[in-house]
Parts: structure tokens; sequence; C-alpha cells
DNA sequence: GGTACACTTGCACAGTTCTTCAATTGCGAT
DNA sequence: ATCGCAATTGAAGAACTGTGCAAGTGTACC
């Protein structure tokens, strides 16, 4: 029952992996269905070796699967609800962002009722 | 009001703040409640030098707030629902790791004890 | 004051990840 | 066979991240 390969390293690894914008965008683009590269390269501004790239991180992973169909490649999420964890992720983002606008505005009064900063 | 910072960016950044087998483990930790350092030092083995830093990048991130009482300082989640997206996140793992027996079983563990009260 | 403890920060170095270029593979058409 | 296009791979350097040590801050207690 010896725990051999850390499950905190595998989640870790998971997010890393989800850690880049070009695969964000990867992502979410396979969440409204299979995409071939060439549409990919369409929707997102990066150069196609770049991407190729990113799609090998995402394949290596597991998380996205790889088809030929004649001479274009089409990606598609190899399963589980990749769209749930965005959902997750986004409302936890929005929290996160709407209290540094707090905090920001917050600074701001504070420096125009107080001394000038350096 | 909006920054433009692209959204993307930001995703990514998120993400890649949860890529830390440490910083998992904290946030998994908070997720019961608010910590001391202490506490969570005696729970994952890592130098408080290298916690101290994790905990940094917590803080930055703005995930999490630290707040001194006495000697010690206590850890809590900023708010958001981290415990779903965690949930979010183990039911695509569990889809990735079919097939890799070791790390299923301790993924089906911590699920077994996410439900218990302790 | 001084010592002890809890935690954090600065820094240097090792290790990892990103980006880009050039070279390569696979496929269809000529 | 060779051309052109789609996509991938390999490799090198830049950029970034992680770690541990030493030094620092803040609090409590004598």
């Amino acid at each position: 029952m010896g725990v051999q390969v850390p499950l905190y390293q595998a989640k870790a690894e998971f997010f890393r992996m989800l850690g880049h914008p070009v695969r964000i965008r990867v992502l979410e683009l396979l969440a409204d269905g299979p995409t071939p590269v060439r549409e990919l390269l369409a929707a997102i501004e990066v150069e196609p070796s770049n991407l190729s790239q990113q799609l090998a991180v995402l394949r290596r992973s597991g998380i996205v699967t790889a088809a030929r169909d004649g001479s274009t490649v089409v990606y598609a999420l190899a399963g589980g609800d990749v769209a749930e964890l965005m959902r997750a992720a986004r409302r936890i983002l929005t929290e996160m962002l709407a209290g540094r606008e707090e905090l920001l505005a917050e600074l701001r009064e504070a420096e125009a009722s107080s001394a000038m900063p350096r």
C-alpha cells in the first residue's frame, strides 16, 4: 500500500500541463468538438511549430487524442469533463480578480487622501 | 475598469500557480479550514523556508490569505470553491490515469477520506 | 535589555520550460 | 519521382521556476 508515485505529484503535473495560454485555448476549442490543426492555427495566434509543441504536451499527458485524416490531423478531447473544470476555474478566477480590483480601488483612495508616495 | 490582460493568460497563470505538489497539499489542507503554518509544516514534508516560498506564491496569486495571531501565522482560503475545482480535476485525472493502478487506488482513497468526517 | 521561537525574505545556483529555427515526415496531386 | 502543403520533431539558447542557506522581522517571555 506504499505510496510509490506520490498523488500530489500527479495532480501538480496535471495542473502544470494546463498552465500555458496556448494549451488552454486549444482545450477550450476542443471542448466544442474535434478540430483539425488547421483550424486551431487559424484561431490561435502562434507559430505552427509552437502549436505542435503544445499539442505534443497535451498528447503526452493523455488529455487529447490525435487522428490523421488524409493530410490533416484532427485533435479531440480524450474524454472527461474538461468544460466543467474550466467552469470551476473561471468561477474562482472571477472571485480572485474581483478581490484584487477592490484592493486596487482602496489603495488609490488611500493615496489620494494621504502624503504622496516617494 | 477591466484590465486588458488576455483572459487566457490569466487562466494559464492560475493553473500554473496550482502546479506544484506542496501548493496542492496546502490548498487541500486549507479546504478543511484555516490552518497555522506550524500545522502545515507538520503535515507536509518540506523545509520551513520552502513552505514559506510556496505560501508566498499562493498569497501573491490571491487564492489564500494570511493573518498573524500572536507569534503564529494562520492561512485560509480567500474564498471560491477550491474543493469543487479539485473534484473536477480528480474526475479528469481518473480517466486519464485509467490503467495505472497505483495512482487510481490512491485517487479512490482520497475520495473516500474526503467523504469522511474527521 | 537579551534569548528563543515562528515565520519570511534575499540570494545564488540547479533544473525545467518556452520559443524559434531548420530539418523531417506523411500525404495528395502532377 | 518530385512538388507543395500540413504537421511534427530536434536542438539551442533564453526565460522562468524551484531549492536551500543565511540573514531578517516580529512576538513572547524572562
